[in-house]
DNA sequence: GTGATTCTTTGATGCCGATCAACGTGCTAC
DNA sequence: GTAGCACGTTGATCGGCATCAAAGAATCAC
């Protein structure tokens, strides 16, 4: 580990390896940058409800997620928590560029992110005019995420907002099998999510989830395996139940 | 007008004069650039309801707001309208550098914006450096602004919402006044959208709204002057409705 | 002015979902 | 094994809000 290999091999610290933004960004950076930088970064391995940044805590730091899922949240005086969004296997989350986050990152599942000092990151990044555009670029997805998370939580119904989430969570599920399968006919979703967190998700409670579930489920768009294993039995209905509000592209 | 003043000064087509985001960018940009860029600007006054994006249309074009207000929209095969984002003046729209916007951009006041074709705006940005990274470091703003805006969409109840907007409304206006006054006692705040309009930002309907301004009225935290004339009577107790959810830095 | 149109408000009803409470189920400890 | 715990589901009740309907209020045409 903490080797510094060629531009194109995949990096690994700590048995964590970079792929997705964090992967694409160090195939462009000059060899000697990269020599930089490649000390900088740490491995962190999480699990459920672990707490990468706190709320209001002036982080640093800045990660890309390898594997499992964050959440970014808020918690209110009224002690309330918000989620704002879903953090997924190849995102960034830290505020580069801008300050510290504000938000609080907390883990859903298992999994693990690769993070880095803010500062020195920027630094680094900045003296190479085609890693910073690209960095900052990747900024855009992260808009296009947040607005079609606008879309979902606009979504009156619970029973929506499930159905567009579960959409998401194949959607990555597809991007990481790509290539290997082209049409896959019933798509089995393992849900690395407890029902509560989803429920935060989704701004309701894990009551009116389930029963969303298992309404989707008599509506014959999924079938409940376990709870943490869900056959997308009829895609059509589930994007129609949805309300077709997400953008079906694979990026 | 299509004059190329000298950075610094203020730049005007037709009446409608460039600030905020535009401004500054304009002021790093190099002479010879400017000078290449300025016929390229166009401005468009609006009216409530013009669309100057069409739903899924290829629209190349960016636009800097530089008075009132717009809405980003998505209209569902359900004919329901979700609205996005509120676009609000020194903001831009279109999607500049990652392909077509996919939105609708629709005014819900007067106003006016400048706008430019997409590529061409582009390719002298990148040119240079300086300008280009302001630009995409002003993406951030709008990643800020979305996220507020999952806060604001996250709160179940409507009164909460309608707070939380006022209150982002009101430091639009803190924002423009800066520098005259310091600590205004009562805020005076013009609304310049319908009721319907309001109401489909906030995710609901304009007679669950109606009421919602009645009851902060009744709370003590506003006073309705008229539908587009309210005072913000206690803004504390706005605060505290609102669920705190926003940032109150003043940018 | 007067009428037409558009916008806002008020009232009544029914549904969705939050909440409280209880039960079921699977896992871990020992 | 059994006890304990964490998580998920189901049931019952109640409040907020969408919806339908209709009545003010403001604006515009002429």
């Amino acid at each position: 580990m903490n080797e510094h290999p060629k531009s194109g091999q995949p990096v690994e610290i700590e048995g964590v390896v970079a792929q997705g933004k964090l992967q694409r960004l160090l195939d462009v950076l000059p060899e000697d940058l990269r020599s930089e930088m490649m000390p900088l970064w740490q491995s962190i391995r999480f699990s459920p409800g672990d707490v990468l940044i706190e709320d209001g805590e002036v982080a640093d730091r800045i990660g890309f997620v390898t594997d499992g899922f964050l959440a970014m949240s808020k918690t209110l005086q009224d002690r309330h928590r918000h989620i704002i969004g879903l953090i997924t296997p190849s995102d960034m989350f830290g505020r580069a560029f801008n300050g510290p986050s504000g938000y609080r990152i907390e883990a859903l599942s298992d999994g693990a992110v690769l993070t880095c000092d803010r500062q020195k990151f920027e630094a680094i990044i900045a003296r190479s005019h085609e890693a910073e555009r690209l960095f900052l670029l990747s900024i855009l997805d992260e808009l296009d995420a947040a607005r079609e998370w606008v879309m979902v939580l606009g979504s009156s119904k619970v029973v929506e907002r499930l159905a567009s989430l579960l959409i998401i969570l194949s959607r990555h599920k597809y991007r990481t099998l790509e290539g290997t399968a082209h049409a896959p006919i019933q798509l089995n979703l393992h849900i690395h999510i407890k029902r509560v967190d989803i429920a935060h998700l989704l701004g309701t409670s894990p009551e009116s989830l389930s029963r969303a579930f298992h309404q989707l489920e008599r509506a014959g768009a999924i079938r409940i395996v376990t709870p943490y294993d869900v056959e997308l039995a009829n895609l059509e209905r589930l994007i129609e139940i949805s309300g077709n509000s997400l953008e079906m592209r694979d990026e």
